[in-house]
RNA sequence: CGCGGGAUGGAGCAGUCUGGUAGCUCGUCAGGCUCAUAACCUGAAGGUCGUAGGUUCAAAUCCUACUCCCGCAACCA
């Protein structure tokens, strides 16, 4: 959710401003963890992922996440080209085999990864130390050294270290190139460019990296469908094949519209027009090494021309009123129950006017509520409410005619042309928390206009004047309404219809958008846009979710 | 000396790169308005910017040391 709903409001955005864009998102359905999960729900792992993605597509619709395809990174686009890079990588000598040992559990029939072997730390006494780190004393271990270690996974015992071949990606070899890459990347957050700095300087620099595991369930390792010596019953590792999911995405979503090759390509290949193709990624900071080193060093080196980020939006972590969500101990509140309690926009609103842009950033009902509540009801939702209202009772439920504007209205336009500008630069710098405050600034306006001209006043003495005022206060509703369609999608629509405009375009020429609903043109009081959290049910809901469930 | 991010009025944040009267939202207090979802608008109080030094005419902003919080530390995705 995290990444997904920045990424689904600057695509809205860019639509918005007239751009062409394809937004494509995907479950990553390979690795141990997938495995684990169908196992214990008792279905073949295929049928898990497949059942997975139904779900996740539902809750991304429930999100009004707006992708134009939603792949799947075990889908045969994927696997071909997956098994396409790789065999390129190899013929570059970009590949490596490597011979080392690895914890297996024979009752569990499979290698164990570090964080699956637990056992007590030789160095504090802790009896659950884990294969990769003994979280009491912070020391770093390997699964060899723990005493009496287990299968976290069966409990087990019995667990030897068996020699095992992988392949490695020789990405120390791209060092420099990554480095020069990445330096050229002046406009990143520092937190993405910090990260990828990391893992290319410290220590011993970049590390070449295993790209394939001992698994069932995953892309087997061939050379496009052919046999891979020494590879066989392996898959690649899942932070292979995941980011290549991207480009294969675009395949798929090709191939669901009845699209061919080229009209995916050009998204794609440089060489096949995706030169003025500009490409940004948006992840939680754990996903950055990955994006900003492993995936562009897979296509730089397969010698093929295949486009490369330009800009890595990356996030720090959201937590949940005082520590971090938890799915096992129920603490917090998940994408499920989020729609059941509350309308999207209301989450998507609290989730991008509070994305965690600079620094961790921590949900609270309290501020919430708040939030919620002043900005998207007594703002916006009450600024709609008041103004249609006011129409209705006093001139009927259509765009009144009359009167000319002034200098107050004047005014009012150069402040808002100021304040959209202000808006879409934040915007385009995807800016998120700075992009909201501006937006809400210019919800703002629409008030403060109302306040200081007081058509009520002015309609018992000048109905003229108060016509004027309120037509061009009804036609300030279509224009929040487009510009406020990116963070809260539904009341965008829900304004829109109200007003009875089909579509409205961006207000580029805010004047011109401004006396766009001519005198006369009908519309309809909407019903509440946004209802309030009460305090009963913000209590209730904390005491929900507290955690503590089982 | 492991690495990175953060520390700014009661709360949440901007400002730090390109030093020069500390800004926004919420909350609080006072006033206004009465069209509206007990909403809206205006004003005020409240901070010397984690700590200790240093550079400078001038530092939240640059330098040094330190403290605290979060995350990472590479076959965990």
């Amino acid at each position: 959710m995290g990444s997904q709903l920045p990424a689904d409001l600057f695509a809205r955005y860019l639509r918005g401003r007239g751009h062409e864009v394809v937004y494509f998102c995907a479950t990553d359905e390979h690795g141990t963890p997938a495995e684990l999960a169908a196992a214990k729900a008792g279905e073949p792992v295929a049928d898990y992922c497949a059942r997975m993605h139904g779900v996740q597509k539902a809750l991304s619709d429930g999100f009004r996440l707006s992708f134009d395809h939603f792949g799947r990174s075990s889908s045969p686009e994927n696997h071909r080209l997956t098994q396409h890079l790789a065999a390129n990588l190899h013929a570059a000598g970009l590949i490596e085999e490597v011979t080392e040992k690895q914890v297996y559990s024979r009752a569990d029939g499979r290698f164990l990864p570090d964080r699956y072997i637990e056992g007590t730390c030789p160095n504090c006494g802790y009896d659950k130390a884990r294969g990769d780190q003994c979280e009491n004393c912070t020391k770093q271990l390997d699964p060899a050294d723990l005493i009496d270690p287990r299968s976290t996974i069966s409990g087990a015992t019995d667990l030897e270290l068996r020699e095992t071949k992988h392949l490695f990606l020789r990405q120390s070899r791209m060092r420099e190139r990554l480095n020069q890459w990445i330096d050229a990347k002046t406009d990143w957050p520092v937190l993405t460019t910090s990260i990828a700095r990391k893992w290319l300087n410290d220590g011993d620099g970049l590390q070449d990296r295993g790209i394939t595991r001992d698994l069932d369930w995953g892309i087997p390792v061939q050379f496009d469908g052919a046999p891979w010596s020494g590879m066989e019953g392996k898959v690649f590792y899942v932070w292979f094949d995941a980011p290549i999911e991207y480009i294969a995405c675009a395949a798929e979503w090709a191939a669901a519209h009845g699209l061919g090759d080229t009209d995916w390509q050009r998204w794609w290949r440089t060489d096949l027009g995706a030169d003025d193709v500009r490409y940004t990624q948006f992840m939680g900071k754990d996903n950055v090494p990955f994006h900003t080193l492993s995936f562009p060093a897979t296509l730089m080196g397969s010698g093929e021309p295949w486009k490369l980020v330009d800009y890595v939006k990356s996030f720090n972590y959201l937590n949940y009123d005082g520590g971090q969500f938890s799915t096992s101990q129920g603490r917090g509140v998940f994408m499920d129950d989020a729609l059941d309690i509350l309308p999207s926009d209301y989450w998507r609103w609290w989730l991008l006017s509070h994305a965690p842009e600079s620094s961790d950033s921590e949900f609270t009902w309290e501020n919430f509520q708040t939030s919620v509540n002043k900005d998207l009801a007594d703002v916006l939702g009450n600024f709609v409410s008041r103004v249609t209202k006011f129409c209705r009772s006093k001139f009927g439920a259509e765009v009144p005619q009359g009167g000319s504007p002034g200098p107050r209205e004047e005014a009012l336009i150069a402040d808002l042309t100021a304040k959209i500008r202000a808006f879409e630069a934040h915007m385009d710098a995807i800016e998120i928390r700075k992009a909201a405050a501006a937006l809400r600034a210019i919800w703002v306006v629409g008030n403060e206009y109302l306040q200081e001209a007081a058509p009520w006043a002015a309609f018992k003495e000048d109905p003229d004047t108060a016509a004027m005022q309120i037509r061009l206060a009804l036609n300030l509703i279509p224009v929040y309404a487009v510009l406020s369609a990116p963070f809260i999608p539904d009341a965008g629509a829900a304004m829109l219809a109200a007003m009875n405009v089909p579509d409205a375009g961006w207000p580029d020429d805010v004047p011109a958008a401004l006396s766009a609903l001519p005198a006369g043109h009908a519309f309809a009081v909407p019903d509440v846009l946004f209802a309030k959290i009460t305090d009963a049910q913000r209590e209730d809901w904390q005491v929900r979710f507290a955690g503590g469930r089982g």
